[in-house]
DNA sequence: CAATTAAAATAGCCATGGCTATGCATTTCA
DNA sequence: TGAAATGCATAGCCATGGCTATTTTAATTG
């Protein structure tokens, strides 16, 4: 017979898909958060990106660029940034996956606090059928 | 009153916290897997390394350079790589963080393949407590 | 022991994601 | 309405983490 727990990966397998889903986490950070200030204050300016991420402003502008670049988000100076259809798509997606996981290790018994910061990170890596297990988790409790 | 359910660190903090979280990530997992190959070959040369990782070799050479300026690794040309002291126990403790997150999940209802894959983004975010809430979790049902 | 082969190092390229300093354009307001 | 203030863009630096091509060095073998 033939192995029970097969390895089903190799480790190269895991290490290129860790590293893909980091390149992609810094863009998900971001639509999700420029959502976040156009719910909050109408329109996402550059300074208040920045200010929000924690970075430089031209840190935020080159990441924008990369935005843009990716069909994500559109600009006009002094106007703000905005979503495209697919930007605004990808932050709910971006923005439920988030609350899932916070919700899901507060559920296991992780400080509400504690969670929002590993969640940062977390977040980016959960696959949909990790999501769908936090999710049935999460229900299977009210 | 103040409000019982504050917020505790800004975004920015959150955000600086996982961009820190990655920038260690690809060393954590350079040295587990040396680790790794160590235990299973008795040594780690620089081309399984690279394979291991899936990267090529010339971006093994160099990651092994900033594990050495880290005081985590040596090397001898055709002789392999060995892990310092605090090489060896920064190996142990991602190892350890490892194997806990793919058993949490597992235990939570991810199956193991998916938990595997996961795993290896996942670790580099969980913190100390939320780990030993896992671990508590794993514990609380033998 | 010389020649061959294999292993590792080096050179040099690219993109990303940080930064500071500076320039320019738009708003705002006296 | 023109000066000042603000907001954003640009230039140019650095480190990291990829890559390919090539050179060097060590190990192996005829
Ligand atoms: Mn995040
Ligand atoms: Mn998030
Ligand atoms: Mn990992
Ligand atoms: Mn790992």
């Amino acid at each position: 017979m033939t192995d029970s727990h097969s390895d089903d990966q190799s480790p190269a397998d895991r290490f290129a898909r860790a590293r893909e889903a980091q390149a992609v986490a810094l863009l998900e950070d971001y639509v999700e958060m420029i959502g976040d200030l156009i719910e909050e204050f109408g329109e996402a300016r550059v300074a208040d990106i920045a200010e929000r991420m924690g970075v430089a402003q031209p840190t935020a502008t080159k990441a924008i660029g990369r935005l843009k670049r990716e069909g994500l988000a559109t600009s006009r100076p002094y106007r703000g940034v905005f979503l495209t259809d697919k930007g605004a798509d990808l932050a709910d997606r971006v923005r439920g996956r988030h609350r899932t996981v916070v919700e899901f290790l507060v559920a296991v018994g992780v400080p509400h606090s504690v969670a929002e910061l590993d969640a940062e990170g977390i977040e980016h890596h959960v696959s949909d059928e990790t999501l769908a297990v936090f999710e049935r988790f999460l229900r299977g409790r009210g």
